[in-house]
DNA sequence: GAGTCAACGATTTTCGAAAATCCAGACGAT
DNA sequence: ATCGTCTGGATTTTCGAAAATCGTTGACTC
């Protein structure tokens, strides 16, 4: 049974949406890459009405980016936005896990331990595996993440998490083997699991945080060997 | 032919999405309304595709919300969420007034004060008040705010400030004279304004603070009164 | 040779109608 | 009397082509 419950979309535009994101997210769709109309309408094989409302959310959303009358393009990807990003996922999803650990019950102690189970039981994805697994992986690993901070009660700082964590992942994607190499995530997402389930709002704010900081100085590394 | 003072509205698309916006704004449209698309295209004197575009993008900000197949509608105000933008508010404008204060130089103390000026110029609108007039201030009050955060080098964090700001403009428009009675909202600009300016950071936090939950708590006031 | 401008090609943007879908009410069966 | 099915009308969703717009090429002038 798979863990994509196939949300079977209700709409040729929401399906174009989804397509495209995916497009975007896995790198067939390079950042600057002009999306013509036409390419996508062959994609999706559906005509332009559809591919424009889901181009239309995409941009809402920061994936891509319009020009009036020249179209729109895949957004880029920068060190000083990988940087920004950072930081308002320490300030927001860091206040959501505090949150999270002062007013979850032992349903939300059972969601994050179920959701850290189904992500340790699947292999760490690599670059040289089929993208089927590594996109499982991904599922799952944001899966824990969002059900560290379900409890926060707040829909709109769950809101905010889930785009800056989207967009977040797009730079993890760029390259997975070296962002994990020398690095132990089990470890630090373990001990991010303990400390919130210990009720230490302070050690699991902190552990969140150095979480990311690693993930920020892997990026900036590779970015940095790139020379973009 | 000489260029309207129409600098914007480049594509039929975007002139409908400030249109409808404005219309919800003002409460034109109300919270729970249905957006047909045959009256829209009457209001914006054009056809389906660009409707449909203007909103889709007024959904991705929550404006309005869609339900597939049954079309778009204004979306609802509730007291729980007018708690839930006001946490944010203060967890994501008071992080970037902090910011702003620390990275802030002259120029930017220049825009605090000029918006600051520009605002106090014009009378605090009131319900039976010309829009126009209220318009007027509601765009200076809001480059007040906007000024305060400018330099917190975060463009991410001025986006979510300004997504928030947009929101809980319109509780603050259901009733503009409730809200402001009884209150010295100057006073309270005044204060923010000052500590900034001072680079007292935890003063004109905690002042941005007070500002923001009194404005709520006038707000609950009101909701309890009408019973939605 | 450099600069200007007009026409062309490529692409986006918009239109009006056709197809798909949903809601409400009537009808019949249990 | 209640439930389920079916149809009519209203509305959304999609299509394919027409209109508008932008960048570029090439000719033409200075």
């Amino acid at each position: 049974m798979s863990i994509l419950p196939k949300p079977a979309a209700r709409t040729l535009a929401s399906d174009a949406y989804e397509r495209i994101r995916a497009e975007i997210r896995t790198g067939r769709f390079r950042p600057g890459d002009r999306l013509r109309f036409a390419d996508l309408q062959a994609l999706c094989a559906m005509s332009v009405t559809p591919v424009r409302e889901a181009l239309a959310r995409l941009t809402a959303e920061g994936f891509t980016s319009l020009d009036d009358h020249r179209g729109y393009s895949v957004a880029q990807l920068s060190l000083s936005e990988l940087r920004d990003i950072t930081a308002n996922r320490k300030l927001c999803e860091g206040e959501a896990l505090r949150l999270s650990i002062e007013r979850g019950d032992a349903q939300w102690e059972a969601g994050v331990i179920a959701a850290h189970h189904l992500m340790v039981r699947v292999p760490q994805g690599r670059e040289d595996m089929p993208s089927a697994i590594r996109d499982d992986w991904d599922a799952r690993h944001a899966a824990f993440h969002r059900a560290l901070i379900a409890a926060c009660g707040s829909a709109i700082l769950l809101d905010t998490c889930g785009r800056l964590f989207a967009h977040a992942d797009r730079y993890r994607r760029v390259s997975v083997s070296l962002l994990m190499s020398g690095r132990d995530a089990e470890a630090e997402h373990r001990l991010i699991m303990e400390t919130a389930l210990a009720r230490d709002g302070a050690a699991a704010v902190a552990a969140l945080h150095a979480h990311y900081e690693k993930t920020a100085e892997a990026l900036e590394a590779f970015f940095d060997g790139q020379g973009s």
